[in-house]
DNA sequence: ACATGAGTTAAACGTTCGTTTTAATCGAAC
DNA sequence: GTTCGATTAAAACGAACGTTTAACTCATGT
């Protein structure tokens, strides 16, 4: 095949393991086992396991970057100063399913974005881009103008919130308190408890020092 | 020494560095290298690599959770139906620094608890005790009776939240957007932003669907 | 003095890992 | 039809892993 069939099968399966057992915890054999390839060529196709994963993270990433650039892209079209509940939705949206429309694969991918981030070994963190800082940068710059009075640092804290709910959801990150629940909650009703959850959170008043 | 000294000190030193690498990046050749111990000596005092990390993990959680039910016990004291804020406040207080008053090793410790929360291997979720159930389940019983009208679910997905943003705090989900910004926030200021953070947040009014 | 047993040590076990090497295979261009 | 670059296949490499074994230390109790 043109560009290689085994190259994005290989993908394909080391996507779905690395969100399933992390980096550390997925041997390059059972991916090429899952992709029906052999051993070597994640050697030929990436160079190594690390690069692989890279390559896995920015296959991952970069419809949701360009999601979250598309939509601020957007509301700065209607207004300068776009208020925060449509940030908020602008930019934790995409992290939930993918694609605006939602897609099938959202749930797996963005619990592989958990995963990646919050991968103890140093090669989950170190494939980024340029384009994923530029636009945390603008979103940070937008958040700026709609929350005045608040402290850059405690801004900057609360965009990592944003981004701590919405991977909650798909990591099992506490046992479930309750007994009669679901691990997860599905993705669409998920997502709006999110936005709402995040959107108080965001307009809450600046703490007093 | 009485109860074995390499004991506490292979607890020490596993504690450390799960929380630096995770549990499949941490070898137990690395654990007993920096406690000064023999390699044998964790399949000796533990059994195995997986029962040293469900007794770490135990060690670390337990005042943590006694604060958190002692300070659930002090707001039922005063007044059957406690507000959110305060249900937030000693809820997550004790999962900044856990002791009330902050001791120095507190970041080190929820950055671990984090870690093995999150981790991918199977091994990293199976410590829980029944303390921890319990405590979680009488705090979602006190967050229903202060948010009236909020369906069990979406309560739910809160409960994860405040443990999403108390997490995301320690480790680094997320590539710092601005240059000039520290990896890590301290200890103090981070809880009172967090508490703001999640009190307004627990506070939003139920999603309609 | 000596047996006991918990604690420690050094060495090795078998397995799995990521990576590399070498040869075989395929498809198109000449 | 042959040649050549690209791709896949099979096998092996050395290293690191968790765990186990067997010998050793040494305070303690008799």
């Amino acid at each position: 095949m043109a560009l290689s069939d085994t190259r994005t099968k290989i993908l394909d399966a080391a996507e779905r393991l690395f969100a399933e057992h992390g980096y550390r915890g997925t041997s390059v054999r059972a991916i090429t086992d899952l992709a029906g390839a052999n051993l070597a060529a994640v050697g030929y196709h990436f160079g190594s396991k690390a690069e692989l994963l890279a390559a896995v993270a920015r296959r991952v990433t970069e419809p949701i970057t360009v999601a979250q650039s598309a939509g601020l892209d957007k509301l700065l079209a209607r207004t300068p100063d776009p208020p925060v509940a449509e940030l908020v939705e602008a930019f934790a949206g995409p992290l939930f399913d993918g694609m605006p429309a939602g897609d099938e694969s959202g749930a797996r991918t963005s619990r592989l974005i958990v995963t990646i981030l919050s991968d103890p070994a140093e090669e989950a963190r170190n494939w980024t881009g340029p384009d994923e800082d530029t636009v945390g940068e603008r979103y940070l710059a937008a958040f700026a103008r709609a929350l005045p009075g608040l402290a850059p640092q405690e801004l900057l804290f609360r965009m990592r919130g944003i981004l701590a709910v919405t991977a909650v959801d798909r990591v099992e990150v506490y046992n479930p308190p309750s007994p009669a629940c679901p691990t997860a909650t599905e993705g669409e009703e998920a997502r709006h408890w999110a936005i709402t959850f995040l959107t108080a959170a965001m307009s809450a008043p600046p703490t007093r020092a």
